[in-house]
DNA sequence: ATTGCACATGCAACTTGTTGCAATAAGGAC
DNA sequence: GTCCTTATTGCAACAAGTTGCATGTGCAAT
C-alpha cells in the first residue's frame, strides 16, 4: 500500500500503531471519527493509547494521506484521501449527510479565485441547511 | 434592544447573565469565542459560571439571535445575528480570515436548491484554502 | 408586596482531546 | 544479528467543554 511508502519516504517510522490506524480508516465504510478508531483498535489491541491515535491522525492529515471533515456534530471525521473527495450537505434538522458532487462546487471555486485570488480547498467543505424532506 | 423581547416572547427569562452575554457579543468588534466571553465577564462578575456561558450561547444560537462560526482554529466563535451575515475564507497557511461577499455564494445556493432540493444555510459557511499572498 | 413554581444558575463530577516527559522501539550502520 | 540514535509511544497530568442535580430567582398570579 502506497501510504506506508510515503510515510517512510518522508522519514517517518512505520510503527504497528500507524499501520493499524491507516487500516481502520481505509476499511471504514464512511467517515470515521478519532474516537471510533480508538474504540475499535483499543478493543483488539489494548496497548494502543488514545494520544497515539490523535497524534497519528494529525500526522496523516498533515501528509494529506487522510482528509479531515468537521460535519458539525462536534467531532472531526477522517477519510482516506486516496478514496477521493466528498463534500457534504448536512441537514440541521434530521442530521442526514448528503454527498455532494464536485461539479456543483466548481463555479464557486472559480469565482473565489477570480474575485478574491483565493485558492479554495473544497475537500473540507461542509454546508449545513435543511434537506428536502425537512423543509415544510 | 429587540433580543430581550424575543427571549421573553418565547417564554425564556431575562436573567442578568443572559443580558451580559448578549451585550458582550453585541459590543465585540469581531467574532468572539465562548472562552473570551467567559473571561471578559468573569473578571467583572465573578459569580458568572462557565457552564452558564455555554448554555446561554447554545440558547441564543438556537433562537438565531447569534450566529456560530467554526473558523477551524478549534473553537466556535459567535456573532450578533442582527449585525448581518459574514462568510469567511480562511487561509490554511497564514490563518487570515477574509470576509466574503454574499453575492458570491448566491449561485451555489441556487444550484444546491435546484439540484438537491437542499436549502443551504450559508450563515455558517467557512471555506478554507490558500489566500493570494500565500500562493506560490 | 407576597407567594409559588418552573426555569435558570452554580457547582462538582465527568468526558473528550492535548501536552510534556521518560521509556520504548524502528531502522540504519556495522 | 547487534548496537545506536532519535522518532514514537504510553502514561499521567492537564485543559476545555458538558452534564446532573440541588439551590436560587424571574415573573405571573394573587
Amino acid at each position: 500500500m502506497l501510504c506506508y511508502e510515503i510515510l517512510q519516504e518522508k522519514g517517518y517510522r512505520l510503527t504497528s500503531q500507524r499501520v493499524l490506524v491507516l487500516k481502520a480508516i481505509y476499511h471504514a465504510e464512511n467517515h470515521i471519527s478519532a474516537e471510533e478508531i480508538y474504540e475499535q483498535l483499543h478493543e483488539q489491541f489494548p496497548y494502543i493509547h488514545k494520544s497515539t491515535i490523535y497524534r497519528t491522525l494529525e500526522l496523516l492529515s498533515n501528509l494529506k494521506l487522510v482528509t479531515e471533515s468537521n460535519l458539525g456534530d462536534g467531532c472531526v471525521r477522517y477519510h482516506a484521501a486516496i478514496k477521493g473527495h466528498h463534500h457534504h450537505l448536512i441537514c440541521n434538522l434530521c442530521g442526514k449527510a448528503i454527498n455532494l458532487d464536485e461539479t456543483t462546487l466548481k463555479p464557486l471555486k472559480a469565482a473565489l479565485l477570480r474575485e478574491y485570488g483565493f485558492e479554495a480547498d473544497v475537500r473540507h467543505m461542509v454546508i449545513s441547511g435543511a434537506c428536502s424532506d425537512c423543509q415544510r
